[in-house]
DNA sequence: ACAGGTCCCTACC
DNA sequence: GGTAGGGACCTGT
């Protein structure tokens, strides 16, 4: 299912039990475009139920999008991910700052892999975590990051 | 064993 | 005082 919310094309991928497995976040300008594309008809009912937390987060009502979702992470990705959804919008910490928060100081590299391996961005807000030096990196790009940090929280 | 979405200290300019 | 280079730290394959 492809989803575009301008400037942003959503690529989900839903399991057989109707929960969330993977998004690919990607910049979109082309705004003639439908604005959703569903591979099977069964996928209206995914799509609404997303649709309906990805406007709570996009009209800033929420700080990230709460959908049902299925993850096969280690329980460190996990908790990395976690602790993502507790910086609230408009803010952001670094990848130190969040190791340390998750109580594993010396760990901010491995957050950093953690981070990349993320399968639901905006669903887990990894776009909030930066490097003490600036960005860092994103796995969607760094213009859609910094689109992200400045255009919508 | 190796690769990261890092950090920080060290040179050098 | 900015920045390039390199070693150290931690986790997953």
């Amino acid at each position: 299912m492809i989803i575009k919310a301008f400037p942003l094309k959503l690529e989900l991928n839903w399991g057989e039990d109707a929960k969330l497995r993977k998004i690919k976040i990607e910049l979109n300008l082309n705004f003639a475009e439908p604005l959703f594309i569903l591979d099977k008809e069964e996928e209206k009912k995914f799509l609404k139920k997303f649709w309906l937390a990805f406007l709570e987060y996009w009209n800033f009502k929420a700080g990230f999008v709460d959908v049902e979702h299925h993850m096969e992470l280690t329980e460190f990705e996990k908790q990395v991910l976690e602790e993502t959804r507790k910086i609230p919008p408009g803010e952001v910490i670094t990848y130190k700052e969040l190791a340390e928060r998750i109580g594993c100081p010396m760990g901010y590299r491995a957050v950093g892999r953690a981070l990349a391996r993320n399968p639901l961005p905006l669903v887990y807000p990894c776009h909030r975590v930066i490097a003490t030096s600036g960005y860092g990196g994103y796995t969607g790009g760094l213009v859609l990051k910094y689109f992200l940090l400045h255009y919508s929280k």
